[in-house]
Formats: C-alpha cells, sequence, structure tokens
DNA sequence: CCTCGTTTGTCAGTAACTGACAAGTAGGAG
DNA sequence: CTCCTACTTGTCAGTTACTGACAAACGAGG
C-alpha cells in the first residue's frame, strides 16, 4: 500500500499551492510548507527533489498521453497533422483540470524560478515528441521543427484559454494549428 | 572607469569555465571560482546574481542584434524571412565565439540546472523576437509561431555546428530554414 | 506477539545567496 | 601633495535549500 504515501505527497501540493499563493513563492519556505501538510521539511524532500518540482507532477501522464497517440495515428499523415491531432485528444483531461491549472498558472507567471522550471518541462515534452515523429519515419532535423512549432501552438492555446476561456480550448488550438499552416503556407 | 570591473568579472567567468571542465559543475562551489579568479565569495554574487549566470552573458549582444536586424528589415518580407536573415546577420560574430562557445556547451549539456538556465535566455530572445515581429505589424499569435520555430531552427543549427564544424553553420541555417518551408508542402 | 518493510522524525552538515558595514583605492578639485 | 568623493572589495553574520545517516513509529503478515 502506498496510501500514506499519497496523502502526504497531495497535501504537500495542496499547502505548497495554497502558500505560494498567499505569500508568493520566495516567501514561502520548505519548513512552512512541511509544516501547513503536516509533517517535517525532511519528509517534503523525500517527496520531491526540490521546491520548484511540488507543482510540476503531472508531466509524466501529459507524456505518456501524447506519445501513445503519436504512435497510433494513422501512418499517412504528416507530422503537424499528427501531432494536432494528438494534442487534441488532451483537451477534456485539460479542461477537467482547469480549476487546478488556472491559480498554479498564476504563481507560476509571478515567480522566475518556476518559469525556469516550467520550460525545461515543456522542453523535455518537446523532445519525447521529436522521438515519437521519429520511431515514425520522420527526420530528425523535421521531427525537431514540427515538435517545437506545435508544442508553441499548444502552449499559446493553453495559456490564452487559462487567461480567458470565453474562447474554448478547441478553438484556440483550431486557431493556432491554422495559423500555423498559414505561416509557413504564405511565407514561402 | 570600469577598468577593474571589467577585470573581475572576466576572471571569474574564465575561472568558473575552467572549474566546471575540471571538476564539473555540481563539484564546484562559488568560493572556489572567487578563489581562483583572485576575490572572494561575496564579489562574485556582487557580479552575478547566482552561481548559473556566470556563463550566460553574451545574450543582450545578441538580442539587440537580432532585433536591430529585424526592425530594419525590407517591410515585403514575410516574418520568416526576416528572421532568417536576422539570424544569418550573427554567422560571422558566432563563428569568431567558437572555441569559447564549444567548450562551454559542453558543460551545459552535462548540467541539468545549466539547461535550464539556457532555455530560460532562449526563450527570453525568443519573446524579443516575438515583440519584434509584433512592432512590424505581425499578429500576435503568428509572431509567436514564427518567433519560435525559427529560434528552434537557429538552435538545431548552432548545436549541430558546435557538435561537428565539418558542415559550415551558414549551411546548417540554410538546411534548418529550408526544412522549415517545406515542412508544410508534404504536410496537406 | 514478533518481524519485516515502509514511512517518518531528528540531527548535523554543506553550500547558495543576502544585507550591513568597514576598508581600500583611484581620480579630480583645491 | 592633500583632501574629498565615488566605486570596488572584504568581512561577517544570517537565512534557506538540500542531503546523508540513523533511529523511531507503524502497519501487514506469519
Amino acid at each position: 500500500m502506498a496510501k500514506k504515501e499519497d496523502d502526504a505527497r497531495t497535501r504537500l501540493q495542496g499547502a505548497a499551492l495554497e502558500l505560494f499563493r498567499e505569500r508568493g513563492y520566495d516567501r514561502t519556505t520548505t519548513a512552512e510548507i512541511a509544516a501547513r501538510a503536516g509533517v517535517t521539511e525532511r519528509t517534503f524532500f523525500r517527496y520531491f527533489p526540490d521546491k520548484r518540482e511540488v507543482l510540476f507532477d503531472g508531466q509524466v501522464i501529459l507524456r505518456t498521453a501524447l506519445t501513445g497517440s503519436i504512435a497510433q495515428a494513422p501512418s499517412g499523415l504528416g507530422p503537424l497533422d499528427v501531432l494536432f491531432q494528438a494534442f487534441r485528444s488532451l483537451q477534456p483531461a485539460l479542461e477537467a483540470n482547469r480549476s487546478y491549472a488556472r491559480p498554479r498558472q498564476d504563481v507560476i507567471a509571478a515567480t522566475p524560478a518556476l518559469q525556469e522550471r516550467e520550460l525545461a518541462k515543456i522542453a523535455a515534452l518537446t523532445h519525447a515528441l521529436t522521438l515519437a515523429l521519429k520511431a515514425r519515419g520522420v527526420s530528425d532535423l523535421r521531427a525537431v521543427l514540427a515538435a517545437d512549432v506545435c508544442m508553441a501552438a499548444f502552449v499559446w492555446a493553453t495559456l490564452s484559454w487559462l487567461d480567458d476561456p470565453k474562447v474554448g480550448l478547441g478553438d484556440r488550438l483550431d486557431a493556432a494549428f491554422r495559423e500555423l499552416k498559414g505561416l509557413l503556407a504564405e511565407n514561402g
């Protein structure tokens, strides 16, 4: 059983987000997070390798979902469309997660150290996409460029949707990928 | 006069790169860097806000060069071509800098903490490119996508050229941007 | 009840980073 | 040459992120 473990981990994440929202990331110590979660500072570092990591946990799920989608995509599709479809398949999960993702993103936006970590996570995800494309026979350079630009479109869509949900996430994704193809087409 | 200042700063950068190559980033303390540069640890932190930053200094020069190029580009050009031209104008400076950039890149590649910082610097540069494009009347979304994909092409070209200079930087840049434009053609 | 594996607490230590203040050092005004 | 000023550096004390080692609690199973 990993019952207690999951409890403590979840409590730590909740306590961290609360405190970061109340006092800001820099004015919150790991000891305070641990105290609010009812454990000691040492236990915090047993669950998370560093203070930043407490806000970055869903990346593994995202990665497996995306790479799975890519592997299963019909073989006739070009890399851009493969990735677009993979990102669209995330839509329901993201929408269900919005109430957590929104305040979390506010904290990240206010904290350079967390922005750095987020960029690293995005880069790791992009790298996984690149590998998944190469496994489909896409050339190295092309895989890199396709993964990078699609990730940029996805990030833009997600952030603008978190900022203002009046336009749905699906529409944002469509708009971003339409713009992407327009960019490459008109520029010749 | 900022004579002593520049001396100390330069010495610190040199000492840091040396030590990182000898022992690795993690096994090098800021006190050791300072000692090799002939100053105290406190002085290190007067010149650099944190330990990582000692390896990231040329970003301002890069940014001004790129944004300047973009602002001066002929108005008929599309965003991709504007950025391509801007990056090509960096070629001589980059080639002159290779003997420093090469070992530096090795250290970064071996150190996750430095990779994070580099991603943050690249993201900041990309943001500056986005603003420069918007100043030319490019729409927000299109500017974001164009800046991001061109930066990806540039980074790919630079890294692969640092890794193996048998193919020149100019050729790498050409190849990356050619591939970029080919992305859509086959992708439908 | 005992035992074993897992989780947690305790403690001591390292290293990044900061603020406050003192000391040196160069350059210009008199 | 001397004093004054501005800038750079050293010193010191302190906070906080993070780690290793060891002991204690605690729940499951024999």
